[in-house]
RNA sequence: GCCCCCAUGGUGUAGUGGUAGCACGCGAGAUUUUCAUUCUCGUAGCGGGAGUUCAACUCUCCCUGGGGGUACCA
């Protein structure tokens, strides 16, 4: 089995496209040899360095890693060239000057048949499509099925200036690879035969093909920017984990039998992963889902693990006690800074938070108290702040609620923050006391 | 226009010729110092119409809806 993964090089990896070269991967095992990557670019433009770098990058991200170096198709153009070549000595194809007019034109005149041309000697080259028949396509996930002959255009193989069509180089640069499996979008299916017919005339045998079904957006339509992140990188930009991102992929259009947990790891995906249960309905893409699902990854999670890919993020050193007191508050990494930023850069400034919280009743009283408390602290540890902590609720008759928000928002600058005992054990003595006192001032 | 594909709750899916399970979401409750987390309960579905059958969500056909293709794009 040789699978292979052909985005084209527009920069942006697709999540559709992310989607089908995780399960070209699963069903290559991660075997070495068996997943080849190959830009498609017959036409060169779009292939340009940062274009590729960046899937190559989002590939990587996504942890899956194809097999050697990848192949431009547009390095393959002799063999292209000389495959045109023997088709029209074969017959199989002739030049013509005919465009999108006169097809259309011969279409109207002959009932909606396929466009049949003359050999003018010049021109793109077309393949010379049988008059009758069929041409079935077999696919693993959809079945069998036949497109009649007579209702497709002799098809355009090579440009006038003898460059090949996408068709073409992808048919040759299959065989020449050895690829036994095409794993690819549904968009691909209807033009499936017009591989086959050039199969066909290569007297060649055609590969498994399987169509994976596209990708929508909440609104149904085929995902694309303006639903949020439609690209991996985008989703990685977003905070989200590569694990989680592989894990909610791989169950979009594909279902384990006899498993209700929705969670695989990768050797589960791996040894599970069948073509034959991929579905053949397009599939929405949910981001609260993926969000769902990236919290869990994030929890689980050790500590040191989360850090340093927060610190990768976020270009910054952190400290661990702060990682571990957010860690279960946040589903993506892109929460973190918001919710531990004042560590660092201080209160933040939220006057209506200040004076609904600070400014009710007993809030000065409260902070007064707790300020006391924690300055007679012998030793600032988390078990040593809490008891000092409720101890003043306590005695003081303060619910802890009148207690803690006031104080949260004495040294956070807002009501949300991790856990009150642990802010204040991680933020210290000194910076936590001063931070009460100048709320105490302020109030 | 023509060709092709698809159709289980809002979303992702499981499933069987005898009416549906799981997960997200959503709602309610519990825990709780905020936000979260966690736990409990609940909500909601086989697009429509014929046909086959004792019986169809499951098989067949039609319709509707959605999607894809129809390039000298990939």
């Amino acid at each position: 089995m040789r699978v292979r993964f052909a985005p084209s090089p527009t920069g942006a990896l697709h999540v559709g496209g992310a989607r089908t070269a995780l399960f070209n991967w699963l069903l290559s095992r991660g075997a070495a040899g068996e997943l080849v990557l190959r830009i498609e670019d017959t036409d060169r433009e779009r292939s340009t360095p940062e274009n590729v770098g960046q899937i190559f990058e989002a590939l990587e991200w996504l942890g899956i890693d194809y097999d050697g170096e990848p192949v431009f198709q547009s390095a393959n153009a002799p063999r292209h060239a000389e495959v045109i070549e023997r088709l029209i000595s074969g017959g199989h194809a002739y030049r013509s000057t005919a465009g999108p007019d006169e097809v259309r034109a011969w279409r109207e005149a002959h009932g909606n048949q396929g466009f049949r041309g003359a050999d003018e000697g010049a021109g793109a080259v077309r393949l010379r499509v049988p008059d009758a028949g069929v041409t079935i396509v077999r696919d693993v996930i959809r079945g069998h099925t036949e497109f009649e002959n007579a209702l497709q255009d002799d098809l355009v193989i090579a440009r006038a200036d003898g460059t090949p069509v996408y068709h073409v180089a992808v048919v040759v640069d299959d065989l020449d690879a050895g690829i036994t499996h095409v794993v690819r979008g549904a968009d691909h299916y209807s033009n499936t035969p017009k591989q086959l017919l050039i199969l066909e005339a290569l007297g060649e045998p055609a590969p498994i093909y399987a169509h994976v079904p596209l990708l929508h957006g909440p609104d149904g339509r085929k995902l694309s920017k303006r639903h949020g992140a439609a690209s991996v990188q985008e989703l990685r930009d977003a905070g989200y984990l590569p694990e989680a991102v592989r894990n909610y992929m791989s169950l979009l259009g594909w279902g384990m039998a006899d498993n209700d947990e929705s969670f695989f790891t990768t050797q589960e995906l791996q040894r599970e992963f069948s073509l034959e249960r991929v579905s053949r309905s397009p599939a929405v893409f949910d981001e609260r889902k993926l969000r769902w699902m990236n919290g869990r990854y994030v929890r689980e999670l050790a500590v040191a693990d989360l850090q340093a890919r927060l610190e990768q993020r976020l270009g910054r050193e952190l400290r661990r006690d702060v990682v571990a007191i957010t860690q279960e508050k946040i589903s993506t990494l892109d929460e973190f800074w918001p919710l531990t930023a004042f560590f660092v850069d201080g209160p933040a400034d939220d006057p209506a938070a200040r004076e609904k919280i600070l400014g009710a009743d007993g809030a000065s009283a409260a902070l007064t108290a707790a300020r006391a408390a924690l300055a007679g602290l012998r030793e600032w540890t988390l078990p040593a702040v809490e008891e000092a902590l409720r101890d003043v609720a306590e005695r003081e008759q303060i619910k802890p609620k009148h207690l803690f928000q006031p104080i949260r928002v004495a040294i956070v600058g807002t009501t949300v923050s991790p856990g009150i005992f642990e802010s204040v054990a991680v933020l210290g003595r000194e910076e936590t006391l001063a931070r009460i006192d100048a709320a105490l001032c302020g109030a």
